[in-house]
DNA sequence: CATATATATAAAAATTTTTTTATATTTCTT
DNA sequence: AAGAAATATAAAAAAATTTTTATATATATG
């Protein structure tokens, strides 16, 4: 019991559902989460891990770069994720997604520089 | 996203699973959840209020007793709903089955009696 | 109508979660 | 090898949630 109301605590914080919706497109960096969120890296760090710990998302490192992607193998963590990215429009994070264009555009191949 | 983050903080807390849970079968008085889960009257019914705010539960009046049940009527809730049930085995929630079964079986029809 | 019962609500205390700030770790680059 | 970059982690502070305790409200009953 004490592990679904570990996934569902992960999906009841806005943060936590932007990044989400943030990583629908695709892996991401922390420091592109970073920018996208405006938001102190230990912070989106914390976030991360709480959305690592119940599964919801998976990391794999490459350089001294950590990206973060969606993990989605479980059928019901799959729906939950589904759900908030179908019950949360692109919309709800015009911003974030403005931001990590604006990023992504501005830097080089290796592109973080904190 | 407000409203979606505070749906699944009311399933992110094993007293308000248990209320799920004890609700599978069919409506309860506040007094037979508060002797099934064996806490404080105040308690049981904060937690109630937010599973009522996220509106995952309704109520109805009939007389002095406030009867709580399901509210699925929404095909997202009724899902999280389903799920939390599927996951959470009957086994878990073994002792407040049993106390909420001594309960009824000690009440008087007019059963409560704080 | 006065009292008892069932539940809600308010205030205070306790606990947990989140945020911030500082530092450690790992990997890359020169 | 030394320094810089990316991220994690730890400790402290701040904020939010939960629990407790006391009280209010609504309905029923004698």
């Amino acid at each position: 019991m004490k592990e679904i109301a570990k996934i569902f605590h992960a999906l009841s914080d806005e943060t936590r559902l932007k990044i989400i919706k943030l990583l629908e497109k695709g892996e991401l960096c922390v420091c592109e989460i970073v920018s996208a969120l405006d938001m102190v890296q230990p912070k989106v760090s914390f976030h991360l891990g709480i959305l690592k710990e119940a599964g919801l998302v998976k990391i794999r490192r490459k350089g001294k770069w950590i990206l973060y992607s969606l993990d989605d193998l479980d059928i019901f963590k799959r729906f939950l994720i589904l759900s908030v990215l179908e019950k949360i429009s692109d919309e709800q994070i015009t911003k974030e997604l403005e931001a990590l264009k604006n990023f992504k555009a501005n830097q080089s191949p290796r592109y973080c520089k904190t």
